[in-house]
DNA sequence: GCCAACGTTGGC
DNA sequence: GCCAACGTTGGC
């Protein structure tokens, strides 16, 4: 896991917008991320502290990278989860991208191939190395 | 403890 | 709609 100076991590999340969206995160201010039920992906999320920035990945609609978000809550039990084996982070939309970048545009770029997300296409909870996660909000037209 | 069968995710 | 990748389950 890589950290940058000030000990900040990256992350990529996925969700289907058709469930839950960018905009439904920007209305709702703040939100659990709850339902993940795959354990490399708790794995990513206990990991998580808070102010760790993450980017908001629309997977099976749009197949694009649309927002910045930040860890508002570190991992807790996922209140979806009856079992209580399950963790949930929350989190906060920080800004929209001035435009996605998307799925297609990541696997062009050499930079970018060795990004987890492409590495394991799957993992819906994914780290970032910080020169991909400044690579792609470059890509999506934020001031270097 | 192995592995085949099956289910789910997610891209094409 | 299909398929690849991966995780889980259950028989042995």
């Amino acid at each position: 896991m890589q950290e940058d100076e000030n000990g900040m991590r990256y992350w990529l999340m996925k969700s289907e917008p058709d469930c839950f969206s960018w905009d439904d995160l920007v209305k709702q201010k703040r939100a659990e991320w709850d339902g993940v039920r795959n354990h490399a992906a708790q794995l990513n999320m206990k990991t998580m502290e808070l102010g760790d920035q993450a980017l908001f990945y629309h997977s099976n609609i749009g197949l694009e990278v649309v927002g910045v978000m930040e860890i508002a809550r570190t991992a807790a039990p996922d209140s979806t989860d009856e079992s209580g084996k399950w963790i949930a982070v929350e989190v906060a939309p920080l800004r929209k991208l001035p435009h996605p970048v998307t799925l297609k545009q990541i696997k062009a770029e050499p930079a970018l191939a060795k990004m987890e997300m492409i590495r394991q296409s799957r993992l819906s909870v994914a780290p970032v190395r910080e020169d991909e996660f400044r690579k792609i909000l470059e890509m999506a037209g934020e001031a270097g």
